[in-house]
DNA sequence: GTGAAAGCGCTAACAC
DNA sequence: GTGTTAGCGCTTTCAC
């Protein structure tokens, strides 16, 4: 309201402190060479008159925005259910501030949004691009390298599509899926099963190959799908029951999935660690701290994820050298390290 | 990468069109007063070279920039517990893509982020702004009507200032708590304890003043502070346990809450809804459908709450009227209803 | 109906 | 060091 008053322009600060509009811009952007006497005037006149520069304008003149757009695609469900997204957002939104960036956020969750969503990174709003949980197969990098738009993907992404020295941030999911079936086994269990994550992931897909590194020649039956829900926990443990009453352990796809499964588990009268032990994947804290008995895990760094991520991002940004036809040659992707965390459950 | 080519401007279709700037720009808006032949030609023209309008210059002239700040304001916690945040945001999200709006997500922390929110809003990047869960005595009002930005509020914001006439959105948490109270009469409980929500938010002092509606003279004994958390759930449980164990029912704040309840009345053996039964707020569908058992609870269309926010702040921004001095004769306020959704805990 | 021209507020050469 | 000046790409009167 009462927004009537114009805000103050560059000209007028000048105009104020007696010097040209350049010389207010330069303290203004703080680049040296103006000399004290005349600085500290000209800040006294941008306080005065409570002087904050036009965004647009600046942008129009330097290309920059200092903003970043956070793509989100989930058709629906997961980012919803699962604390996943928020935590990452927060990594982002963290360094992003650090870094005087804004966060736009796109969510999209359609083929129309697609669309909209490749508009709207070709109208140059944004310096860069985070996206995040692709599907195999997902038109998104097609129209984001279309657009041109430095990015970084948070995942790996599927790399059927041949494009080479795409940057991004992962987990390392197969190492931490061969942990937690490795620790399985030490317990002694033989008889492990799996419930899969959405295997139009990489995430699923890589966890999956983790558990088969370790238990190469472990009967089909035992392996069953999921989709990352605690609805897909539950009906896939059932259906593990079924097929094989005699399992002594579960590798579940993420915390949800094996919250889903604890609760098949208890309401068949299994015990849980002494009959079925059960590992799953995030260290999605709310869940894994307060299912019964408390979840033992593997945990990666979400809000690291979320952070570094920016980082090399605006790394990108700062260093246009990379942003080269032939930025292929600098992969500038990083996989962290997950590290197991032992509760009750296994 | 390949940035280099560099975007095709207004005058390059226009060159290419054979007409002027000012036509093109008519066209590209959608102002009719263009002729037939010509708009095509210039139709044509833009999707032969690609052209995308260049917001920033655009904004310049309109002082528009067709995107709102969506500002949420969490110490830490409970963003990233409560899928409730996610669901608004999603609502907010699809309504403001429906009107070819932009939303740009700032989270705030702690008095720093304050400084630097004040200062973005007063930049002049957004048209408005959506602000959620502010917390009693909070700066972020004041900080907000300074920058002089249209602004609506998810849930009622303390009147504490004085302030009048603010656009907000909320649910009827007083009446959905008094619905919740009296179906649990109903059930013929007459020993109804209550864990409230973080009593610094409006919405948990609703729900406490709505238990009291209807319980005028209840043992104080029978109320226990929580913070909207499952944590506090829990705790407040145990408390009210030890207090007085004879209680028959428990009105939680949110569902979160009632889940770690219905954990503690598990541990100490107590049947639900045989011994005591349990309701909930919020209907956070991945949690009151997956607690043992299925959780009854009060709910709040949070979505719809998300998308009513950005239909009142739009409508602020094309009917400037409304954005006068004496804004406050149009509260332009919603409060919604809720149901009660009853499942297997009462 | 269409075009010419002014200017939104700022930065960055380039002079001085 | 500081000021002058020329745009950045667009919308919008105002003539014609």
């Amino acid at each position: 309201m009462t927004e009537t008053v114009p805000r103050p322009t560059l000209e007028a600060v000048a105009a104020r402190a007696g010097v040209s509009r350049a010389t207010v811009s330069r303290v203004v952007n703080g680049s040296d060479g103006v000399r004290e006497p005349l600085a500290e005037r000209v800040r006294r006149a941008v306080d005065e008159l409570g002087y904050v520069p036009n965004q647009a304008a600046r942008s129009l003149v330097t290309r920059r925005h200092d903003a970043i757009a956070v793509i989100i695609a989930e058709p629906e469900t997961r980012v919803f259910a699962d604390p996943f997204f928020a935590r990452q957002l927060r990594g982002i939104s963290k360094e992003l501030t650090a870094h005087d960036n804004q966060l736009v956020l796109l969510l999209t969750e359609d083929r129309d949004d697609h669309a909209r969503v490749g508009r709207y990174l070709a109208g140059g709003h944004v310096d860069g691009a985070l996206v995040f949980s692709l599907h195999i197969d997902d038109p998104l990098p097609e129209l984001i390298r279309k657009a041109g738009l430095p990015t970084v993907f948070g995942g790996r992404p599927d790399s059927g599509g041949g494009r080479d020295g795409v940057a991004y941030v992962d987990s390392d999911n197969r190492g931490g899926a061969r942990d937690a079936v490795r620790h399985l086994l030490g317990l002694g269990r033989s008889r492990i099963a799996h419930i899969t994550g959405a295997l139009d992931q990489t995430s699923a897909v890589d966890r999956l190959d983790g558990f088969r590194d370790v238990r190469v020649d472990t009967d089909p039956g035992l392996v069953v799908e999921g989709d990352f829900t605690a609805a897909s926990g539950e009906r896939a443990m059932r259906e593990l029951l079924g097929r094989r009453p005699d399992l002594d352990a579960v590798f579940a796809a993420n915390d949800l999935t094996a919250a889903g499964a604890l609760r098949v588990l208890r309401e068949h009268g299994r015990r849980v660690p002494d009959d079925v032990a059960v590992v799953g994947f995030d260290d999605m804290q709310p869940i894994a701290e307060q299912t019964e008995p408390p979840l033992t895990t593997v945990r990666q760094d979400i809000e690291g994820m979320g952070r570094l991520m920016v980082r090399l991002l605006l790394r990108d940004l700062d260093d246009p050298a990379t942003t080269d036809e032939d930025a292929g040659v600098v992969p500038s992707s990083v996989v962290l390290p997950t590290t197991l965390v032992r509760r009750a459950s296994a």
